[in-house]
DNA sequence: AGCACGCCGACT
DNA sequence: GTCGGCGTGCTC
């Protein structure tokens, strides 16, 4: 006898091991590793992961097995053990680590029904529930009002029945398919009989003795300009056959790919690329980290290196950031490998990712570009994974499974005996830390392609600004420089980050400022609803009148958001034409694809824009670019704000002058004294490390220390500054001497949802036993954890967000 | 998680 | 007595 070994499909601590379920005769050899199946667990069925097939178990009463959802194992061997991993690595359970690797589509939904076994009326008030129907939803028996007890009765009798289903949320569209029965002779036979006047019959058979292969019906009913009533006969006969065939949708069927071809690649690049292709070729692990200059080429190399995967029959994994996957980087994968290519990223409808994901299972592509999650790619012979703008925090998951992409990319490469290679052109202080350490082999690409130079920065105090009367959030320069390049024709990028300044409301006799009243923030102002929000929780409210403190009418709106730079632009130029793209313009699914065409069809002066703009733009008319506030970043309580200020004006300044005409970057700040933006106007990346480094090393930072950051949440503030205050006492007591726990401290959002939030960050060089203490934590805690409204505690091993 | 079971107080 | 509230422990 053998017994699926099943993860069940219910994240908690009791039930984070395998559950043993026998396997029934029909589903005998397909019941394998990495198989979704259904299972009673308890009353319920719910959905589960086979991860091994034992021959025995210890248990007596095993269950039967009573649904199998795939074919095709959802998951690898490889991924169920990356998914052991990850739970380790984070603490997640395994089920959750198991279902971030897999489209949405593919987790269950459950419905509980209720069943009427009989033909008569019900003897009491639940029998109006039903209205005649023979099954109903339980929360509407729930709504009704009718007693537990009664339902019980009639359970007990037998007429009634509780059902649990499981839904699986996957469709696959398909599509009516004519393909030939007959072979040619035959149908050429068929032909002599058929009759004069059956002109299409004969167009249709004619069609398939030449072409053998199956045509979607509506094609062929097309192309031969006629109608099914001449199809059906022939398929009555025996002559043709119709079936529905699986399509995948294709989020850029409809769109044509010029075809690239490789670049000779420049002295630079070719040096860079050989450590990795011989890599591949040795079929040995290593990180590489390609720095390299914002248009230095950095892609070429990717697509080159992929080129050389693709060749040797292998898999490639190709990461970027969300924000830019844009239509621009698509087209240049798509141009290059053409069908080859999946692509991942959160702009594709839930359908559509299934189906990507789909291509990748079944071996119809050899490359995936996506986002953080595509690094999970269901590929099982892997030759290469490249993650591009490696400093990016969304490489980061920030909630449940808090992975970081670049650790599980390194973890497969391993097994998988193949290069990572981490591209940037301000990489993070750890991974260049590392690099120089000699832990990362480091490439280096200093010169832009095109013999094009760095545009030139120029730095606007605008604390100057403001004492020459300038109450304007432009200054003269920038005015001046912007008026120039309208008259020439040219373009303009305007970059504002929205973070750390956007609108809030205030008093302007008492200075009130209107705050969520969930949380300690204060309410973001939205202009087009006249309403505020609270953007960490779902409270909204409309814009007040008047004061609710002094009752003055002289109730304002302050800060810089997007929308009120546009409004100044058009008083200050009021000739040009500005494109907004920021949340609220780029909601809409293809809104931001359609933006940037505009844009780049020259139907506008001015991209006025927020982070999503800042990257993997190439627009060559564009000769400048502004950035309105450069130290907004800085003023965030967070370790990272110079290196993220830094990181930031260096991509957005990359935007200018990538082409043939120069390009000119205006940076207005209220301290251009701070190295972060006086060394990113310099574009020295080396100084700024060194700097960064010193300070890093003073505060017990990373990459000198590690972190882990503890979170504790719960309505009552006492309470959860009790709980942080014993963690960090067990810690401090556990942990050696070398490393530092700091706490409780209330989080920079202390309020959020009316839960108050606490934390222990611990900063240490060597823990190994810190995971297992941690969970002595959780352990602890676990019941009170569990009820709702209950302790909350997050453990993050690797912390980015820091609030 | 989500369910049953069981103990306890309130109420026709 | 019965009904429903909530704490506890289990699910192969």
């Amino acid at each position: 006898m053998t017994f699926a070994n099943v993860i069940v499909d219910v994240p908690s601590q009791n039930t984070n091991r395998p559950f043993d379920y026998k396997i029934p005769e029909k589903f005998q050899g397909i019941v394998q590793p990495g198989v979704r199946v259904i299972i009673p667990f308890g009353p319920r069925k719910i959905m589960g992961y086979v991860v091994t097939l034992s021959e025995t178990s210890e248990f007596s009463k095993v269950k039967n097995i009573v649904d199998v959802l795939d074919v095709t194992p959802a998951l690898t061997e490889e991924l169920l053990q990356l998914g052991k991993w990850l739970s380790r690595q984070t603490l997640s359970y395994y089920i959750s680590c198991l279902q971030v690797m897999l489209p949405q589509v593919m987790k269950a939904k459950y419905r509980k029904e209720l069943w009427k076994l009989t033909e008569d009326p019900l003897d009491s008030d639940l029998d109006p529930v039903f209205d005649g129907r023979a099954v109903m939803d339980y929360e509407e028996f729930e709504a009704s009002g009718v007693s537990y007890h009664t339902l019980r009765n009639h359970i007990n009798e037998g007429v009634v029945d509780v059902h649990y289903e499981v839904k699986s949320r996957e469709t696959k569209k398909t599509t009516r398919m004519v393909e030939p029965i007959l072979d040619e002779m035959e149908m050429e036979e068929f032909l002599v009989d058929v009759s004069k006047q059956a002109k299409k019959q004969r167009a249709i058979v004619e069609y398939f003795v030449f072409n053998r292969a199956p045509i979607p019906k509506k094609q062929l009913l097309e192309l031969l300009s006629t109608t099914s009533a001449s199809l059906k006969p022939l398929v009555q006969e025996g002559v043709l056959k119709e079936f529905d065939q699986e399509v995948f949708r294709d989020p850029y069927q409809d769109r044509e790919f010029e075809r690239t071809t490789p670049f000779t690649l420049t002295e630079e690049q070719s040096t860079a690329i050989q450590p990795i292709l011989q890599t591949i070729d040795h079929k040995q692990h290593d990180v590489f980290l390609l720095h390299g200059v914002t248009g230095s080429g950095k892609t070429e190399v990717y697509l080159q290196s992929i080129q050389r995967v693709i060749d040797e029959g292998k898999e490639a994994i190709m990461l970027v950031p969300e924000i830019a996957l844009t239509p621009q980087m698509v087209e240049r994968f798509k141009g290059r490998f053409g069908s080859k290519v999946a692509v991942l990223h959160s702009a594709l409808s839930a359908g559509e990712k299934y189906d990507e994901w789909r291509k990748i299972q079944r071996k119809e592509v050899q490359v995936v570009v996506g986002a953080r999650s595509a690094i999970f790619a269901p590929f099982s012979n892997i030759g290469l994974i490249i993650i591009d703008e490696e400093h990016e925090t969304s490489y980061k998951q920030e909630d449940r499974t808090r992975y970081h992409a670049r650790d599980v990319a390194i973890e497969r490469a391993k097994g998988h005996r193949c290069p990572v290679v981490l591209g940037s052109a301000t990489p993070a202080l750890e991974t260049y830390a590392r690099a120089v350490k000699g832990n990362y082999q480091l490439l280096t690409l200093s010169k832009r392609m095109n013999e094009a130079t760095m545009p030139d920065v120029d730095i606007i105090d605008m604390r100057e600004e403001l004492h020459e009367g300038n109450r304007t959030m432009f200054s003269r320069m920038l005015k001046e420089k912007i008026d120039d390049r309208l008259s020439k024709g040219e373009q303009v990028v305007l970059f504002l980050n929205r973070r750390g300044y956007s609108t809030f409301v205030m008093c302007r006799d008492c200075g009130h400022v209107q705050e969520c009243p969930h949380c300690d923030i204060a309410l973001t102002f939205h202009k087009r609803q006249n309403r505020l929000k609270c953007h960490y929780c779902s409270h909204e409210e409309p814009m007040p009148t008047e004061c609710p403190e002094c009752e003055s009418k002289t109730i304002r709106y302050f800060g810089t958001g997007t929308q009120k730079v546009e409004e100044a632009l058009e008083q200050l130029i009021p000739e040009a034409t500005v494109i907004r793209m920021d949340v609220d313009t780029t909601r809409r699914k293809g809104s931001h694809e359609r933006l940037l065409q505009q844009f780049g069809d020259k139907k506008a002066d001015i991209l006025l824009g927020t982070q999503m703009i800042a990257k993997g733009l190439d627009f060559g008319n564009v000769t400048l670019v502004g950035v309105l506030a450069a130290d907004s970043l800085l003023n965030l309580p967070d370790f990272r704000a110079s290196e993220k200020t830094f990181q930031l004006l260096t991509q957005v300044s990359g935007r200018a002058g990538r082409h043939e005409k120069p390009g000119e970057v205006v940076v207005q700040t209220y301290t251009p004294e701070h190295y972060s933006v006086d060394l990113a106007s310099q574009y020295d990346f080396e100084q700024f490390f060194n700097e960064e480094m010193k300070l890093r090393k003073a505060f017990n930072y990373p990459p000198y220390y590690f972190l882990t950051l503890i979170t504790v949440s719960h309505p009552n503030q006492l309470k959860v500054q009790e709980v942080t205050q014993k963690i960090v006492q067990f810690m401090r007591q556990k942990l050696s001497d070398q490393s530092h726990v700091l706490g409780p401290t209330p989080s920079a959002l202390t309020r959020i949802n009316n839960r108050y939030r606490y934390q222990c960050m611990i900063k240490y060089k060597k823990e190994p036993e810190q995971r297992k203490l941690v969970e002595r934590i959780l352990h602890y805690y676990e019941d009170e954890m569990k009820q709702e409204n209950g302790l909350q505690i997050i453990v993050d091993f690797q912390p980015y967000q820091l609030m």
